[in-house]
DNA sequence: AAGTCGGGGTG
DNA sequence: CACCCAGACTT
């Protein structure tokens, strides 16, 4: 035991003494001014595997009352996987990306089914057999929850790896160098904190618009601010030109109920229920729109205002319509009849997970209808 | 390699 | 308003 422990550590001999310093730095600043964050007060996988998808394209403040409310209603992976996805997708209800709350419900079933309820341990593992874990969230899943050495590359790590090694190359040849850059940062002694100081550094410190390089503690190293503008590096891929939609929501109405129906399993919204969407047809009033989709099963048409949302790469634009059913309740058409519908009184369509911009119509309709409460 | 997928924070 | 965010998946 004396004997090995005199001989130092092979990891701290034979790395660059420039390795060796970066990760020193990192980690006496992560102790001064890391961030108290729920996740990090636990090392239990479920908890830190919610915590990670959440945290995908989506910031910590947003996500901080999600995740509380969802480990108090679904506290293991057990109860996740013996949930209804209709709740699942409640208590997800508002963060957005909804194929990660879906995914989420898989992976939890491939967890108790497949792997006797216990998570796979490294990063390969992770990726390999739950839906939703890509590379980056399978390092620090790996990492944060069972010490593994591996690496992360979110866009904090992104950025601060970019301007600290001033990695100006197109963004699809910069990933390969940051993924390698990344690996030979983590220190292999303590690659939770480093991973997790990583983040915190570029939440807080090296940030996209305007960093605080004097607070950086690899100011001296980084070649990005040694180049006169660090906000140079990494070079960002393209923005996507956001695209319209425009078309007609109907809150239709019949004996105090409201038709609601499901979204498609895939693609936009999935999943999630809304008043009946028609995409307008030609440039036509809205209530041709109506027509043409429902023919002659509705009447009594009332204009009640529109309603906007604004997606990261769409525009909607959707006029709200309210009418009255006049057909069998079953004569649905057959774009509606194919998916899952009922009808519901005010008091329960926020039982429903619905969209942002459902949520603009409910209160369009509340306000449309005094004596109806949506509460 | 390029598109798709939400909603909110921030300068 | 434009840009960005603890990315993954499909085509």
């Amino acid at each position: 035991m004396g004997y090995s422990s005199a001989k130092p550590s092979l990891n701290n001999c034979s790395e660059p003494e420039q390795v060796v310093r970066l990760r020193a730095q990192l980690l006496e600043w992560y102790g001064r001014m890391g961030r108290d964050l729920p996740w990090r007060r636990t090392r239990d996988p479920y908890a830190i595997w919610i915590s990670e998808i959440m945290l995908q394209q989506t910031q910590v403040k947003t996500v901080l009352p999600y995740y509380q409310r969802w480990l108090a209603a679904l506290p293991t992976v057990a109860a996740l996987a013996a949930a209804e996805l209709e709740a699942v997708l409640k208590l997800w209800e508002g963060l957005g990306y909804y194929t990660r709350a879906r995914n989420l419900h898989k992976a939890a079933q491939v967890i108790v089914k497949e792997h006797g309820g216990v998570f796979p341990e490294t990063a390969q593992q992770l990726q390999q057999a739950l839906p939703g874990i890509g590379r980056s969230t399978a390092g620090a899943i790996a990492s944060s929850a069972f010490g593994r050495c591996e690496a992360i590359l979110d866009a904090n790590a992104r950025r601060v790896l970019g301007r600290l090694f001033a990695v100006g190359d197109p963004p699809a040849r910069a990933e390969a160098k940051l993924w390698e850059i990344s690996q030979r940062l983590v220190d292999p002694q303590a690659p939770h904190n480093f991973n997790q100081a990583l983040m915190d550094l570029g939440a807080t410190v090296c940030t996209a618009r305007s960093p605080l390089c004097l607070l950086c503690p690899w100011q001296v190293d980084c070649l990005g601010r040694r180049s006169g503008d660090p906000t140079h590096f990494p070079v960002r891929p393209a923005r996507a030109v956001r695209s319209e939609i425009a078309g007609v929501s109907v809150a239709i109405e019949c004996q105090g109920k409201f038709l609601l129906v499901r979204r498609p399993e895939r693609g936009l919204l999935a999943g999630l229920w809304e008043f009946p969407f028609v995409e307008s047809v030609g440039g036509g009033e809205p209530e041709e729109t109506v027509r043409v989709a429902f023919g002659n099963r509705l009447e009594s048409l009332e204009r009640l205002g529109q309603v906007e949302h604004e997606f990261t790469h769409r525009h909607l634009t959707a006029q709200v319509l309210r009418a009255q059913w006049i057909a069998a309740p079953a004569a649905l058409p057959k774009v509606f009849d194919c998916r899952e519908h009922t009808w519901q009184p005010p008091e329960c369509w926020l039982k429903f997970p619905m969209p942002g911009y459902v949520h603009k119509i409910c209160k369009l309709l509340k306000e449309a209808l005094p004596k109806v409460s949506v509460d």
